[in-house]
DNA sequence: CGACCGATCCTC
DNA sequence: AGGATCGGTCGT
């Protein structure tokens, strides 16, 4: 039984709402069917004051603008050109915050999945949705869909079955540039998830 | 306007 | 270890 978040869940505190992602899942609706994945990593990115954020000192530009905006939106950018990356409008209104939904656990439409990623050879189900930008091209989350509402009916996060798990953390992944704020412990996974992303560099 | 680089991933 | 590939950002 999966039901969908409210709003309200997004409209906290983003380290809260990253850590409680974790154990969700992410649904994605398209005419080729139904994907679902279990939420097992991510990131906080909480704003103005964050070195690594988009929106560091209130950077607001076409890309950026959507973390302006109603909470609970998809915030889906383009990366190195070619790869996208998929986060969640979260926090506290008027504060462009994002959560990054780094990997998934594939649970449904796993077919469609491999179709999407367009890989060559036999991939081990371990290596479909263990990174952000691979989430992405799984679930087909591209430009036209930055901005979407999680609360409608395209592209949206439920709560399912109560489920224990420990959560660890750790600096985020691929931020080294952001000085003060590079080694935050802002990321969030399942413990022991083989789903999970690489590690950070000690 | 030009140069540089990234919340990444795949292939060599 | 290197390449893909393009928009944001900053310096000239």
């Amino acid at each position: 039984m999966l039901t969908k978040l409210p709003r309200s869940f997004y409209e906290r505190d983003p380290l809260i709402v990253s850590r409680e992602l974790l154990g969700k899942f992410l649904v994605r609706r398209t005419e080729e069917g139904e994907i679902v994945g279990k939420i097992v990593e991510t990131e906080a990115y909480i704003g103005p004051h964050d070195k690594a954020s988009h929106t560091y000192k209130n950077r607001k530009t076409k890309r950026t603008a959507v973390q302006f905006g109603e909470r609970g939106h998809a915030y889906i950018f383009r990366i190195y050109g070619i790869y996208h990356c998929f986060c969640a409008v979260v926090g506290p209104k008027y504060v462009p915050a994002a959560t990054l939904i780094r990997a998934v656990e594939p649970v449904q439409g796993i077919e469609l999945m491999r179709k999407n990623r367009q890989l060559r050879g036999e991939t081990p189900i371990t290596e479909l949705t263990n990174g952000p930008s691979k989430v992405c091209r799984a679930f087909a989350l591209t430009d036209e869909l930055n901005g979407i509402d999680l609360c409608g009916d395209e592209l949206f996060i439920c709560s399912g079955e109560e489920e224990k798990f420990e959560v660890g953390t750790s600096k985020r992944i691929g931020v080294d540039y952001a000085e003060e704020y590079k080694d935050v412990p802002w990321r969030f996974f399942i413990k022991g998830n083989k789903f999970v992303s690489k590690k950070p560099r000690e």
